[in-house]
DNA sequence: GAGCACTGC
């Protein structure tokens, strides 16, 4: 990244000049010899290693017995200041933790393999301390260099760095930080960062051996994000050009023996986890509404379990506020009627705004009179309950074993989110959460047959886990071209951005360095040749965020009024560069929250736009690319903007079929309608669509009306009249073309 | 005249 450059540099230049060092025989190492006798003279060590708790360690050499010496005291072993009476007390509780029975057996095992799979249950302290056994063995500051730990999420990574620094008597930002999108704590003294798995990917974009590190531990990996994925094909290629990189991969759940065979049998080494058993129970026949079944089961549990709290899967944001909607309703009744006690329900989803979403971790109501039947609460979730927010207290969990999925489907080209049964990992992991204050029950709303047989073990799909390239060789060898890869590849060869052979072209590469999706990227990177690079850069940045248009069900007609203050009529793109615009002026800017508010805009989509675009801009910047404007009293101000647009979505364009409100996508063929939100009349010929939605209808959203002849004039590879399948939009197009060229030819007789 | 599960750079 742009703005991490000059730090690289710092820890790189000096280096450079050292002498080599053999990370595997630390003893027989003139400059770590030479570290050891300078007690921190300056002369090129850490500080104050050497006068440390550390200065006898040998590399690679290390015993747990060592370790806990150098963690008792009296000083920090990694600065060298007296630690506190707070340190000491949260150390007696580590040593509680079950991996600490292990660390031995963890340091016996790390010495011997360059990689090696940790797995260990939830609570387990896997997460927390595992990094600090490499960092008390790995000793990076010896070589000037750190220890990485990836995690899929921003949160984590804070929030685990923090209860490290606090662990190990530090303050976060120094010996040890974290290194998120927007975000970098840490400096020169850190050793260990936590990070989000993206970031380091990112990292390794521009570092192939990930130099900067000499260990990295991938955490959390059996959640198997795309970029844990990716990372893992990547390091097992790193591992072969840098035998001196240390690599643990942490998994929390006993399948990760399939990590293992992918890291050539590496050796494994397992922790049990310390939560309280969870007693699973099936229904016996399968049932027809879900939804209807986990009602039932929430108030019975209710009506008939002990004290504890109740934690309920369901999809969607709808389906959750009329579940709560009915629970409450019943419970009311169950309370006038039966003597239950009393009952808080609370929804819980991704869009709900942040202080509402705080509102779960408020306490059960009490029993309504003393020694009455237990007062409870329930959390009716979608999967954010599953891994991103923990819940204490929750005793029961419900799961109707049901998620809201991105879907592909390769054959329209649509990604659509549908309703699809979770995995049986998913499945273990929202019964986990029934035992983490003591034992709790798991009420399956599926039979036991259904989840041996019919869940799949893994949510996502093999082909992350292997070589890609290899992938596609092997698969067009059988004659099967796997769509999803092949369309991936053809769209990138038409956004040119892979070249014929399938190598990466010159835009290509310029497009790699953006965080955005590849026709964002080729849009912001062409639009100087529009003379509008300043507004195409705010306009990606909108389009990289949730919706800023806020429309609660209560004011819709008011938010619809205030949406029309900004629009502009030929399209939802400019509408929202005009909201930007204003959301940056003057009076938005002295009270943006009130002015967002009174607007129906979203504070936290505008403000993480800023975010963006400084990001993106910071990128332009450092690679060169002219931040222009055309004046604003030009006409062709707002022209040019759309038409920067299809230099990146001339794939995403419809032409309006017949008279009616139907259109028809120039790509496939798809019949679909204008969504209902957006600024632009029905009178549209041709449109550029950001977004494809499959919801009741097929409908294409954020959307601007186009001229067929930019189309021609800017993507004439993908609007080769000669070789256009035959049909509405050619008939079209070439009708364009020849009006294009009767209007040249009188201009040139007159 | 509609509805967006969840992450991440």
């Amino acid at each position: 990244m742009a703005d991490r450059r000059p730090e690289l540099e710092e820890r790189e230049m000096p280096r450079a000049k050292r002498p080599r060092v053999d990370d595997r025989d630390p003893a027989s190492n003139p400059y770590l010899a030479h570290m050891y006798e300078n007690n921190g003279n300056g002369n090129g060590g850490y500080n104050g290693v050497a006068r440390t708790g550390l200065s006898d360690f040998k590399r690679h050499e290390t015993t747990a017995a060592q370790a806990h010496t150098a963690e008792d005291g009296p000083n920090n072993p990694f600065n060298n200041t007296p630690l506190s009476k707070q340190y000491f007390n949260i150390l007696k509780t580590r040593r509680d933790l079950p991996v600490h029975k292990q660390r031995q057996e963890f340091l016996d095992m790390f010495h011997k393999t360059q990689i090696l799979v940790f797995v260990g249950e939830t609570g387990s302290g896997k997460t927390t301390q595992i990094p600090q056994f490499v960092l008390f063995d790995d000793l990076p500051h010896f070589n000037g260099k750190l220890v990485a730990c990836t995690q899929p999420r921003r949160v984590a990574a804070m929030s685990v760095a923090q209860r490290v620094a606090n662990e190990m008597d530090v303050k976060l930002g120094e010996e040890i930080g974290y290194s998120i999108r927007f975000e970098d704590v840490t400096g020169p003294k850190t050793v260990l960062k936590y990070m989000t798995d993206g970031m380091l990917l990112r990292e390794a974009m521009h570092d192939h051996n990930l130099a900067r590190y000499s260990c990295i531990i991938l955490d959390e990996a059996h959640e198997r994000t795309l970029a844990t994925d990716i990372l893992m094909g990547l390091l097992k290629e790193v591992a072969l050009r840098r035998p001196d990189l240390k690599i643990v991969i942490m998994s929390a759940t006993l399948d990760a023996q399939k990590f293992q065979r992918y890291f050539n049998d590496a050796p494994l080494l397992a922790v049990p986890g310390r939560t309280h058993p969870v007693e699973i129970f099936y229904t016996p026949e399968p049932e027809r509404d879900y939804v209807e079944a986990a009602l039932r089961t929430v108030l019975q549990i209710h009506a008939t379990e002990p004290e504890g709290d109740i934690l309920l899967f369901l999809t969607g944001e709808e389906e959750i506020e009329d579940a709560c909607r009915k629970i409450s309703l019943e419970a009311d009744e169950m309370i006038r009627e039966a003597d239950a006690g009393p009952l808080k329900v609370y929804p819980l989803y991704g869009t709900l705004p942040p202080q509402q979403q705080q509102r779960i971790f408020e306490p059960a109501p009490p029993p309504s009179r003393p020694g009455g039947p237990p007062g409870r609460k329930v959390i009716v979730g979608t999967n954010i309950a599953e891994t991103s927010l923990t819940i204490d207290g929750i005793v029961y969990v419900v799961d109707p074993g049901f998620s809201k999925q991105k879907v592909y489907n390769p054959r329209i080209r649509v990604e659509s989110l549908l309703v699809s049964p979770i995995s049986k990992a998913s499945a273990q992991q929202r019964a986990g959460r029934a035992g983490r204050t003591r034992p709790g029950k798991c009420f399956r709303l599926y039979t036991e047959a259904a989840f041996k047989k019919e869940l799949i073990e893994q949510t996502y799909p093999e082909i992350l886990r292997s070589n890609l390239a290899n992938t596609v060789l092997e698969l067009k060898k059988l004659g099967i071209d796997d769509l999803t890869l092949m369309r991936a590849l053809e769209e990138l060869n038409y956004l040119a951005c892979l070249d014929d052979d399938g190598n990466l072209t010159q835009l290509g590469k310029l497009a790699s360095e953006f965080p955005l999706d590849p026709a964002l990227a080729v849009m912001l990177i062409s639009s100087p040749e529009f003379y509008c690079s300043n507004e195409i850069l705010s306009l990606t940045a909108l389009l990289s965020v949730p919706q800023v248009f806020v429309r609660p069900a209560s004011a819709k007609k008011r938010a619809d009024q205030m949406k029309d203050l900004f629009k502009h009529e030929d399209g939802d793109h400019l509408t929202m560069l005009n909201v930007y615009h204003a959301f940056k002026g003057a009076e938005a800017q002295a009270d943006p929250k009130r002015w967002c508010h009174e607007h129906f805009l979203s504070l936290r989509a505008l403000q993480s736009a800023d975010n963006v675009r400084q990001q993106l801009k910071r990128i332009m910047e450092k690679s060169e690319i002219d931040l222009l404007s055309t004046d604003f009293n030009d006409k062709e101000y707002y022209t040019n903007i759309r038409r920067a647009l299809v230099a990146g979505f001339f794939m995403q364009v419809a032409k309006k079929d017949g008279s009616g409100k139907t259109y028809k996508t120039v790509k496939d063929d798809q019949s679909v309608l204008l969504h209902p939100s957006t600024v632009l009349a029905v009178d549209s010929e041709w449109v550029v669509y950001n977004e494809f939605v499959l919801t009741t209808k097929n409908y294409v959203r954020t959307v601007s009306s186009v001229k067929p002849e930019w189309l021609l004039d800017i993507a004439p590879n993908y609007y080769d009249l000669t070789t256009f399948k035959k049909g509405d939009v050619r008939t079209a197009l070439e009708r364009t073309l020849d009006r294009v060229k009767r209007k040249q030819s009188t201009k040139r007789s007159k």
